[in-house]
DNA sequence: TATTGTTATACTCTATAACTATA
DNA sequence: TATAGTTATAGAGTATAACAATA
């Protein structure tokens, strides 16, 4: 029997996509669907879906920003967005005004309801943004954030 | 105005999570999502969603594998299991024999169709690869890979 | 014509709870 | 009792195509 680092070389080698456990494309598919089901039960405190409390942030962090700005920052099609902005108004995290000047598109903003569901949520945010990186350097998170930036650039660009 | 390098470091101290891009999390949850929708493309060629397809390559790599086994190895419930199974009986991509030992399970095993899909799709499986990692060195997707395993060990063990 | 937001629809991924048949 | 597979249901994520209102 050969030694697992052996095994790992005669991989490398190949060239052939054989074992599914060295796909980066295998591998951030599971952990993305693991992280938002983690997320979910942390963001449920505020009444929120992952996706729903990112945009949140995203509105706090855009002031004023209308639909489709907030689908460019969020890489989403703006009809993704309806239901969440539809949930937000709902819980009273954010308002949402005619913009007086294209009266097609809205002003968005975070509430101060916003701000305190943000608040109360950013501990635990961090708290699993700590079990994420569970053992890692600085510099290997730094590494990892600029590896998946990356990857989403190369993935957006020129399909 | 601080240069960014600045600026990243402003954030690196604080501690806190106001940056959205800076949480390993929420990039992993945004480029799961992209990967997801850039892999149905491509194993749709062979009439299969992205989590279809492990399953086959799966099954393939570990004949005879009950569903309970299977759903192990893929990390989800039995349940997320059985219309993945059909979709593959249906097109003819696996076997499903009784185990005579223990009528309760399955004996699943790749069939010659099954194996005919994954070589069609594999050559597209690893074009896509190298888009991912475009740009990368051997090693900045080694450590890629470990890092993604490490978390989901992370987030699998110990809630 | 082009854009903003909306609707209707669909598809991917996942899980929980309760059921059946076997063990 | 416990396990293998199933069903029904739910809810997370996403998109496309077509529409009204406005630019």
């Amino acid at each position: 029997m050969r030694s697992a680092a052996l095994k790992t070389a005669a991989r490398e080698t190949s060239g052939a996509a054989r074992n599914l456990e060295d796909l980066v494309g295998y591998r951030l598919r599971r952990v993305g669907a693991l992280v938002i089901k983690e997320l979910g039960g942390i963001f449920g405190a505020v009444g929120l879906a992952p996706g729903q409390f990112s945009i949140l942030m995203l509105i706090g962090a855009h002031p004023h920003s209308s639909q489709s700005d907030l689908a460019l920052l969020a890489g989403v099609d703006r009809s993704t967005l309806v239901p969440v902005i539809e949930r937000l108004l709902t819980l009273g995290y954010i308002t949402r005004l005619q913009n007086e000047s294209d009266r097609r598109a809205y002003r968005l903003q975070i509430s101060t309801a916003g701000r305190r569901a943000v608040e109360k949520a950013t501990p635990l945010a961090e708290s699993f943004e700590r079990r994420v990186t569970k053992g890692f350097a600085a510099d290997d998170k730094r590494r990892l954030l600029i590896a998946l930036q990356q990857i989403e650039e190369s993935l957006t660009s020129a399909g």
